[in-house]
DNA sequence: AACATTTACTTAATCGTTTACGTAAATAAA
DNA sequence: TTTATTTACGTAAACGATTAAGTAAATGTT
């Protein structure tokens, strides 16, 4: 199968291939009766531009990486999805990179990515993320946004939600419920989204008058065995909490076994809430109260944004950040 | 900032472009010593390959498309994962495209792919994909592997689990519960997956001598209130089913909510059997009885028959074909 | 009619990397 | 010592598309 170049559309037409260029790219130089015998030949041959050549002509790839933590955390799986509607529909091709929370890898993949083979990226950076260098070497190339999860340079647009507000409604909510001694469970000591959300919690604490001490921020990093033992020593001493916040998703799970397991009834002995967007939330044993981020316009925020600035290079990212709120939904975990 | 090219380290060194990329590549024409000077000023300024020449010139990009119904399916971002895995450690990049489960999508992505953008592509059909010429044309470029759900043509690896056997187990399962009318929820018409698990779910229907009649596969096509529509018009007849499997997993909160608006119980009323990767799916009041995928596996293995393919390009494809068994996970939605 | 402009092309260079082929010097084989 | 081989490089042509610059003919202007 001969490959169809647009070389090979210029010998059948007897024109040359900067005509054809031109023509493809509907060029006002090519009149409309060459266009159309170039249009339907391309058609009938099935020509499809290569696309490297092109990007390399041209030094742009229309394609963008995403570099998210990890893609089985409903968040990132949904602003995945709003990530991909927008890039195929301005003609974007989307790489993804997968840091499973690591910086090694984000920077490994973010130096790789400097040269040719995107044109700027999207990310949530990794939980282990502490210095931005990386991120602003690869900045001063390429545009990137942030979303969600930010670093503090470079500056650029940061598509985030309301984690202070969250942070602070979640905990009013669970102290309002009655409860005396809350944990806000967090995955890092770095991420923007969870001081923001600490910053909330002790804002709340403080306003309420609870004690600061019985009411802290508990580290729950790793995976798996991990998360339920220290979940079990949490839930098992003599003072334990009676109000849980959990930061991410997916230590929901955790936060129910272990509960279950050490007999502790929800609500009853603890109340939870969980940032998450898992649709079982609703059908959970008890239903689960969330705090829901807008994921897939989040998603949808940030490639916008990266794209509109691919369009115009003057665009000044800074100004294209957006705040998108997050919803409490009230349901049995914090009930009675 | 210049941008670092070969050609700027052949003038630094003072030797000729040939002799920085077989260098670079380690080729046994260049002497150790030179090679050390060429890796040494690479590391110093930061040297990275356009890949987009690279790719023109050998006409292989490093990258495959990874074609996917959705990614807000457990399932589908577990696999992800293996997949993007494995393409990291072999050097591979990868694009990642939905389908949203539309046909016309799945044609123009690949329809697009055919040139120069990537050397294979991961792909599991839509649940509308009923021809495979689009997968065919890309075929004879372009290797493709399929997993989970497959098209019958072209002859290429696939990689499934055991279907049959599920959608057997599946309903054998809930016949020994006591079940005498089994609905199986399905999503499509012409997708592999379910007609593989509905003929399980036939054949266990014969042989246990249920009535075909009242032991239907009813169609569940669509979104958010359609499923929530016809969930409740088959759960509100009178001869209303009392077993129900989900051969998707989205279908698992709507058929809990029908059940709680209908006052039926689970699985006093109704048992419910789901495929479904989900982790919550020990936390649903009840939990949930499941077959899990093996998604994870199910990925690294698409992935690795497709690089193993573009690493020997006599490989035949059609033996890396592997089946992975699911796991049926008996808990309480199918107990008592 | 003389000159200017527009139209519709072509020529050739370019993007950065790879590689077939060429070559001069060093080493080995006869 | 002469010829063959190896070593270590360089030259130049690709890969396919784009585009600045050039050109000849057609059309417009005064």
């Amino acid at each position: 199968m001969e490959t169809v170049t647009i070389k090979l559309l210029a010998e059948r037409l007897k024109l040359s291939t900067a005509t054809i260029s031109k023509a493809l790219g509907d060029s006002h130089e090519i009149s409309e009766v060459t266009k159309k015998r170039v249009f339907d030949l391309a058609k009938e041959l099935n020509y499809v531009p290569n696309a490297y050549a092109s990007s390399l002509r041209k030094n742009k790839s229309k394609t963008i990486a995403v570099l998210i933590p990890e893609v089985a955390d409903s968040f990132f799986s949904i602003a995945l999805n709003g990530i991909e509607e927008v890039a195929i529909e301005k003609g974007y091709h989307t790489l993804i990179y997968l840091t499973h929370e690591k910086l090694e890898r984000e920077k490994a993949i973010l130096s790789e990515l400097l040269y040719g083979r995107v044109d700027g990226a999207l990310m949530s950076v990794s939980s282990e993320t502490d210095s931005f260098e990386h991120i602003e070497d690869f900045g001063k190339k390429l545009p990137v946004v942030f979303f969600d999860r930010v670093a503090s340079a470079p500056a650029t647009a940061k598509i985030t939600t309301n984690d202070f507000e969250c942070g602070y409604l979640a905990t009013k909510h669970l102290i309002e419920a009655g409860c005396k001694r809350i944990v806000m469970l967090s995955i890092s000591k770095s991420l923007s989204i969870i001081s923001e959300r600490s910053s909330g919690f002790q804002k709340a604490v403080a306003d309420h008058q609870l004690d600061p001490a019985t009411c802290e921020v508990v580290n729950c990093i790793g995976e798996g065995k991990t998360v339920h033992t220290t979940l079990t020593t949490i839930l098992q001493g003599n003072n334990r909490p009676d109000g849980i916040i959990a930061t991410v998703e997916r230590l929901t799970t955790d936060i129910y076994l272990v509960c279950q397991q050490l007999g502790l009834q929800i609500p009853g002995d603890v109340k939870v809430v969980c940032f998450s967007n898992q649709a079982s939330a609703v059908i959970l044993n008890p239903s689960l109260t969330t705090i829901t981020q807008p994921a897939f316009e989040m998603g949808r925020a940030a490639a916008k944004a990266l794209l509109k600035r691919l369009k115009n290079p003057y665009l000044n990212l800074e100004e294209e950040s957006e705040v998108i709120p997050s919803v409490l939904t009230v349901r049995n975990s914090t009930g009675g």
